[in-house]
RNA sequence: GGCGCGAUGGCAGAGUGGUCAUGCAGCGGACUGCAACUCCGUUAACGCCGGUUCGAUUCCGACUCGCGCCUCCA
């Protein structure tokens, strides 16, 4: 039984959907006026992982995840490069879609652009101004009446009164009240807008998820996500926007990834210490990358550290190593009973059904590991189904897909011993052993440790590894 | 100030009202020329104070400390 923990009940529930068998769900993405860094890779690979699973599972996931391509922003840092607004959001998408590419994290069912759903903003807004929640003010903006929504503020707890009085957003005059926000706003000297029936202008941020969510999925839907700072306030306007509009419930499960964090801070845009995910794709192997994000619970704060990184590193190592030289082997349905498969899949999935367990779920994935060693030394068709079984439920979440020796020895870098040079070295060393002249032999190892080369020796002959 | 979250062994990180998380590191063995990989065994934890209970790391309350949101941010 799929449990989830929906931000807006604070607890855990059994999932229930709208349609039997079918999963609609829309995760707010991304703002394309930059790089995405770590943290938008956190929220990517989440996503990902959830959708691969329920699709797993036999779901039928609808997965929407909207790209914000109109805003201050992109405005501002469009008009510093001197290109155009197009320029940069088809650049910067282009670049996400490689990042994400990277990560092996699949692309959602559908991307709609805020720039492509401007039709529909204005008529959601024509549906507010008519029912009183929106107004248009004096300065051409059109904003959203708060104080009209009765239950405004229960996502995140909030109370008007409270809001009010700690209210640290500049006092627009044309508000009626200072926790008003803007649905439409209108443009200003060289900007980028649109006609609407109140002036030309741009949507502001809130109003294109209401308005691209009910175009792609209806007025109510299962599973709304999104990163660790939206609740407050892009959730809870949005559900004041379309629960006014619609009249019915705007989503009913919110889920939420937590932040990273870089020195038990934050990583953010404003406090600029933030990674892009191209720079650590420059030191560490995207596959490293993804399973630092996956081996942490979802919503619990992660922390990004070279340390940790390594550690992801070391943590794959281990089951490469596993699934390193296992026989290729023809194996019935119960040479895998007989290996235990069912049992170890059952607890995957029994982690992975508990609000995605990734971190149990990966525990297990070790516990199989354990027996796949045991298996190799005694049994090759119990090792095959293992290992087998280990990359099935690896691709639930997005690793171990690539061979063995690809992650073990890794892509020749310039700076770095080739794998020729390699392959040179142990045969000078192989033939040192021959003589017994360990001291050669042992020089030529350390030489290739000092080169982060890891060799080892079998039956079979001598293998290696860049270790980590 | 308002609304939330967290505190687990050396580190990372799950979980549970009473017998194993898991990975790394450590220790003792096996394997090895010596290592590495692997295997066997093993050490070690639940912030503080009360309460409930036969029994609490796990439930309840207070406290301390840390963190997030309340301004654009995933």
């Amino acid at each position: 039984m799929l449990q989830i923990y929906n931000t807006l009940t604070k607890q855990k529930a059994p999932f229930t959907p709208l349609v039997e068998g079918r999963i609609n769900m829309y995760v707010c993405g991304i703002t394309v006026y930059d790089y995405c860094h770590i943290g938008h890779a956190r929220v990517m690979v989440c996503f990902d992982v959830i959708t691969r699973y329920l699709r797993s599972r036999g779901w039928d996931v609808n997965y929407i995840r909207n790209i914000t391509d109109v805003d201050d922003k992109i405005i501002k840092r469009a008009s510093e490069n001197s290109e155009s607004v197009e320029q940069l959001t088809e650049r910067m998408i282009d670049a996400m879609h490689e990042d994400e590419d990277a990560l092996a994290v699949l692309r959602p069912s559908q991307e709609p652009k805020a720039t492509a759903h401007i039709d529909e903003i204005i008529a959601l807004i024509s549906t507010l101004v008519e029912k009183g929640f929106a107004y248009p003010a004096s300065n051409g903006d059109v904003y959203y009446r708060v104080e009209k929504f009765a239950e405004y503020g229960k996502l995140t707890n909030q109370n008007v009164e409270e809001l009010r009085s700690g209210s640290r957003v500049e006092v627009e005059e044309a508000k009626e009240s200072p926790l008003d926000f803007v649905l439409w706003k209108a443009v200003k000297p060289g900007e980028v807008s649109w006609e609407s029936p109140w002036g030309a202008g741009r949507p502001g941020w809130h109003i294109e998820c209401s308005a691209m969510s009910k175009c792609c999925l209806g007025d109510t839907f299962d599973i709304h996500g999104g990163g660790p700072d939206l609740p407050f306030p892009h959730h809870e306007n949005e559900i004041a926007q379309s629960e006014a509009a619609n009249g019915c419930t705007y989503a009913n499960y919110w889920m939420h990834a937590g932040p990273v964090r870089v020195n038990s801070e934050k990583m953010s845009k404003s406090l600029g210490n933030f990674f892009t995910i191209r720079d650590v794709l420059e030191k560490y192997n995207p596959e490293v990358v993804r399973f630092f994000l996956a081996r942490v619970h979802y919503r619990s704060y992660i922390d990004y550290s070279e340390d940790s990184l390594k550690e992801a590193r070391v943590m794959l190592e281990r089951f490469y190593q596993a699934l390193n030289g296992v026989a290729e082997c023809e194996f019935s349905s119960e040479d895998a009973a007989n290996a235990g498969i069912n049992d170890f899949e059952q607890r995957f999935i029994d982690a992975m059904d508990d609000d995605f367990n990734t971190p149990k779920a990966i525990s297990i994935l070790f516990e199989m590991v354990n027996e796949l060693n045991k298996f190799k030394k005694t049994s090759n068709a119990s090792a095959a189904a293992v290992a087998h079984k280990i990359a099935e439920l690896g691709c639930v979440l997005g690793i171990l897909q690539q061979s063995p020796d690809a992650f073990l020895k890794g892509d020749d870098k310039e700076g770095e011993l080739s794998a020729g040079d390699i392959e040179v070295l142990i045969q000078q060393r192989v033939t040192a052993k021959a003589n017994k002249d360990y001291a050669e032999s042992d020089r030529i190892r350390d030489e290739l440790v000092a080169q982060g080369i890891i060799l080892k020796d079998s039956r079979e002959g001598t293998s290696w590894f860049r270790g980590s």
